[in-house]
DNA sequence: ATTCGTAAGTCAAAGAAAGTCAAAGTCAAA
DNA sequence: TTTGACTTTGACTTTCTTTGACTTACGAAT
């Protein structure tokens, strides 16, 4: 529930501000369960980044930094060019998979949709058009 | 019974999420009996697929996993012909989303690698390169 | 500087659920 | 009667959550 709540606090924003006790109070627990839920739901791992201070007018900010999977993606179709060999293709697939930037689906959809021999047109063409279908797709991963 | 009871479940939604104990209660049996009906009758090869987390706020999650997937693609990959416009493409992905054949993600990718503007070839070309595009992604979403 | 009130942080113990596994029970077929 | 597949049971384990006593940090008023 708690978890829910603050997810819900970032619709608008993407850093929030919260007091701690008002959040026990609201939900009827211990303050600490409020540590609690943070340290287990809003990790870095996660995409968050938390800041606290203690005292009068104390709060906790959470900021969602998503540094991980859309950051990452933007990256890389910015960085490559507007031609790509399915060897080099390839090598950007396996780093996703390895930094769990894809599914093994996702990842499979990739490879073939962007493939020698799928890409049945003229050679010549090949590599723009394989960048193209590349970077496109990989902005469909990015997340809103 | 046990069996009987969370099939039933299945009739509206196509995931469900029990309380162990809670059963385990309504059938005046012990808790592990759950365990046991659910690893006997809702394995991958039945078609379901099973998750859960213990704890405070603990529960068991069942996903009926729909085992004609893999058939229902290889069919739509024979019936299609060679050619097929962005607008044919767009009806069979609209169709995999509801019927839960692919993912939202997967769904974009299917798409986005196959629309018009991403495939800059010769027009006369180009609902070739999409139907061949098409059927070669879904043929890396059939399962083994 | 010291003190005081306010607020957040830490951590370990207790609680709540689910998981595992092997022993014992059932029952029909050989 | 024996076997063997299937089921039931419960002791023990693992994982996740809740709680609360105690600690630390900040800021304002002495």
């Amino acid at each position: 529930m708690i978890e829910e709540f603050i997810k819900e606090l970032f619709e608008e924003e993407n850093s929030i501000d919260i007091q701690r006790n008002d959040l026990a109070e609201k939900f009827n627990c211990v303050p600490s369960q409020i540590n609690y839920v943070i340290s287990t739901r809003f990790k870095p791992a996660q995409g968050y980044y938390v800041e606290s201070k203690r005292g009068g007018g104390g709060h906790i900010t959470i900021k969602k930094v998503n540094i991980t999977k859309s950051n990452y993606l933007m990256h890389i179709i910015s960085s490559v060019g507007d031609r790509m060999t399915a060897q080099e293709v390839s090598i950007f697939i396996s780093n996703f998979l390895s930094y769990d930037i894809v599914t093994p689906n996702e990842a499979k959809l990739l490879k073939v949709a962007t493939s020698d021999n799928v890409l049945i047109v003229d050679p010549k063409d090949k590599d723009k058009l394989r960048a193209n279908i590349f970077k496109n797709m990989l902005l469909n991963l990015v997340e809103d």
